[in-house]
DNA sequence: CAGGCATACTCAAAAAGTTGAGTATCAGAT
DNA sequence: ATCTGATACTCAACTTTTTGAGTATGCCTG
């Protein structure tokens, strides 16, 4: 149901296929909803028809054709009555912060390895995130930004999702210089 | 399979009811792995059939008897394997941020509600892992708490957990003032 | 002395999400 | 000339999570 919201809000910045929301999409959907191809997929089908969504099939040459997904007006309406709902709150679910609280019973260099692994990605997505801002934003400060466009709610999750990135780099270059100085205390 | 080690790993800290778990614990499963009372029964039981906790069953007066499980040796090498294992990359699914990429498309101002709303429930979090850090430490500064306790784990995913916090109240804060200035503009 | 909240659980259906295995075509690299 | 990787999907089994409805006792408050 959650997901559902997702691909249609991910559609009020255009058409778009299965397979471009499974791939981010302009870093799209899985800034707020990371889901499988398969589920996309299965989505789609159940939004097209519920006539959320409508298909038009782009043949291609030299790739196989694709069905490009847009919003149709009811659509639009149920993700407007869906904004109208109060959200739940958000369940935190980190595997890698389970295998950090085990860490004292654990495997403290296959932890260490799990936590560098996620500083690693979060820089690299970090990354993505100031790239996809800049193009944003465009020269312009984030003032006139919000001055000048109509949408503001794609740069807010942005954001949302580069400050989130932000913290992952932070945490877990304070957790790495932790975990070498017990590395080096059970060295002993 | 990952609520089960993030039960493991809380029972780290010692025995606990499923209640206990249900009700934070204090706040730790919580931290990492959100999840109902009744996953959590459910997978307490299948712990237990499985020889991974012990179960004793603690009569009280005056409230219902409960069952205290802990960890059995089984039980510790099934988590030490899990922390052995390399990390899949967390997925974020957060509804409200569904909703912030929808609010030019919807009620701006139920979506404004649900970010103050996430905004108050952020600082009301933000102030009980300061309490929790501040019992952790007992008045000593990181450096010296980390050199004379045995376990960093706990430690470590609190931090994690009130860093998420604090970036909610800033980009909350953020988007407050903006989603403001947007809803002005629309009521000219 | 009634009503609500806290303790301490259980059962089961339904929805959502994961995993694994395929299909088919074309571009570019080895 | 073959192999890898990207595009663009589909089907199905399985696991996990959510949702809703209960049970039973005792404490505290108005």
């Amino acid at each position: 149901m959650a997901l559902r919201n997702a691909i249609l809000a991910t559609l009020l910045e255009g058409e778009a296929s299965g397979y471009d929301l499974s791939k981010g999409f302009d870093a799209s959907v899985a800034n707020f909803w990371m889901a499988t191809p398969q589920q996309l997929y299965k989505e789609l089908e159940a939004l097209a028809a519920q006539g959320l969504v409508t298909a038009r099939v782009v043949e291609q040459d030299r790739r196989p054709n694709k069905r490009l997904f847009s919003l149709t007006d009811a659509g639009r309406e149920a993700l407007r009555e869906f904004t109208a709902q109060p959200a739940k709150i958000t369940a935190i679910r980190d595997e890698l912060l389970v295998k950090v609280q085990a860490v004292d019973a654990g495997d403290l260099d296959a932890v260490r390895r799990a936590v560098a692994d996620r500083l690693e990605y979060a820089r690299a997505k970090l990354a993505r995130y100031d790239r996809g801002r800049a193009r944003m934003l465009a020269g312009r400060t984030e003032d006139e930004y919000f001055d000048q466009v109509e949408r503001i709610g794609p740069y807010l999750t942005l954001m949302r999702g580069r400050s989130f990135e932000k913290e992952n780099i932070r945490w877990a270059e304070r957790a790495l210089s932790i975990l070498d100085k017990r590395a080096a205390r059970r060295a002993l």
